[in-house]
DNA sequence: TTGTACGCGTTATCAG
DNA sequence: CTGATAACGCGTACAA
């Protein structure tokens, strides 16, 4: 541990035989400074060891190059939803790669994130990516930086980046009709967030498009962690033995319906297919008997990014949203 | 999105009719300062809404009240083993407690350990927390901040807290002797990693001092992830019929190994005990025949606050090191 | 006990 | 194209 200390900016230049200034052009990519120079600064930066200070960086551009993600969802959720891992990834690659730094917070309720609040500042933060957010909860509206929303927030006027959840929700289920299903039953997502009501509205409308009644008796309600898959599976199958299909909002919940089912000794999906929704966790535990919609999130992660970076440049306050089209995968023999 | 432009200490200091050399006082806690400036000041802090700018302060006192988590494995690993989740939150809320950031960083490879290098300098973190490091892997030397690793690191003269790993895994192989069984096998964890042989060793204890042989074809070799658990309980079975308890080194492992007994019919614990260790993936499916140790992460994670919190202030660079006891937790019926 | 002045390392402005 | 120079907001000796 070599108590070293880091060298400065001046330094560099003097060592280069230039100004501050020009050196500091060079650092910043800046057009105008003659190739002689600027190729004695690049040695000397090599030379030296040079890394720009970022704090001072800070203090004069009042820019942080941070962007937070901030997933309000308690952290053993978080880590129990593969949904959350891909999604990390992506953000992560996706801002590194804008050659920005991400910090990433986890928040599981209200009250955290009101103190997660004080945080949220230009003073911290270029940005943030909000994903997970129930209806009632909401980012502190004079955090002053600009919020990007993975999935859509209630009140449509905001930045985010969806996958067409009502488009998708109706593939998967129209799927299972073309495959001859008639009693498809419905565990919904939660009721609060846009994601869980619009994949039962994609449910509904398939339904409704083959002519098919919607019965309510049909639809349990869910929260898209793996416990509430298997207790509305069950609870569906004791209620309507004679169903043939279930579609789960989300993947997670398939994977416990499938396996109360397998502990009822169902067969699937001779007896009754399964449906997911995401793509994640079928993915990850190999199972072939789910169809899903091929959620991209790496594509959804960069979209989000994206549009942050653009907002942050801009701060223009027209509100931009990028939703991605939804694509069926088919498991094997559904 | 008010863009109003966060208050200065200088305006703090102008609005309560007091020197900025005042207003720092108080926002520092420093002592000598009189009751009524204080009371003057604060007030000026509530209604102005003042809050410290980081990087101005960070750039005089070169102290970035930031520590970074760095996890040294990829990211869908993470977040599959409930003992990072553990240990996140566990040092989230310690460092949060100390009242200075987090940043947590995964590094799935050697490449992107080197680049993270660039971000652990005092410039950026005041200190890291470094979990799950293989021999090979090792934080750059001149980072120049202090670290803490969790886990013993090869060579030992370094910063670091553990749980006891050989006393824990001879107290659960004893558990099992103590139980009848006779015929213990043992899957164990990447021999890369202190862990992994400590736990091994630790079997190798028990056997020895019940007086026991140790068996080459008892020992299975796993990577502390679920499929290694699968694969090795299925090898162990069928290599030695007669086996009648195993112990794995970690909880995925034996929670994976228990899919496979239950796979093939074996009845667990009537004919086959199973023991993990740190007891987070028995916690969390709550599968009531396994017997681990019950890992405190809560307290493994302050551990290693502290001592990084010590590390900091002190900088002397007298290494040091806290190991927790491990305590048995037995399961149901084994 | 309090206020003043300086410097932390950068970037941006402005003459040259 | 380049080199001084003024902020950026704060902590802290130092003087009062």
């Amino acid at each position: 541990m070599t108590r070293r200390r880091q060298p400065t900016l001046e330094e560099v230049a003097r060592h280069a035989g230039v100004g501050r200034g020009t050196a500091s052009r060079v650092v910043n990519g800046s057009a105008h400074v003659s190739p002689r120079a600027r190729e004695a600064v690049e040695r000397a930066i090599r030379e030296l060891g040079y890394v720009p200070n970022q704090a001072a960086r800070t203090l004069k551009t009042r820019r942080t190059d941070t962007v937070a993600l901030v997933i309000a969802e308690e952290e053993e959720r978080v880590f129990a939803e593969p949904f959350f891992a891909g999604l990390v990834r992506a953000v992560s690659r996706a801002v590194e790669e804008s050659s920005r730094r991400l910090v990433l917070s986890m928040v599981p309720g209200e009250e955290q994130l009101r103190r997660l609040g004080q945080f949220l500042t230009p003073q911290h933060v270029d940005g943030v990516v909000a994903v997970s957010l129930h209806d009632g909860l909401s980012l502190p509206d004079h955090a002053d930086v600009p919020v990007v929303y993975v999935g859509r927030p209630a009140d449509g006027r905001a930045n985010y980046v969806d996958v067409d959840n009502v488009g998708g929700a109706r593939q998967v289920v129209e799927h299972l009709l073309a495959r001859g299903r008639r009693t498809i039953a419905c565990i919904t997502g939660p009721q609060d967030m846009s994601s869980g009501r619009d994949r039962l509205d994609g449910y509904r409308r398939a339904l409704h498009a083959a002519g098919l009644p919607f019965e309510a008796d049909l639809v349990e309600a869910g929260d898209f962690s793996d416990p509430s898959g298997v207790a509305a599976a069950g609870a569906l199958v004791e209620r309507r033995p004679d169903l043939d299909a279930i579609f789960a909002a989300n993947d997670v919940m398939a994977l416990g319906a499938l396996r109360e089912l397998g502990r009822r000794g169902i067969d699937v999906p001779g007896r009754v297919a399964l449906a997911g929704f995401d793509g994640s966790a079928a993915a990850a535990a190999s199972v072939p008997v789910l169809t899903t919609v091929d959620q991209p999130l790496a594509r959804l992660g960069a979209a989000a990014v994206e549009v942050l970076a653009r907002r942050i440049e801009d701060a223009s306050s027209e509100p931009e949203s990028v939703v991605l089209t939804a694509e069926l995968k088919v498991g094997e023999s559904t």
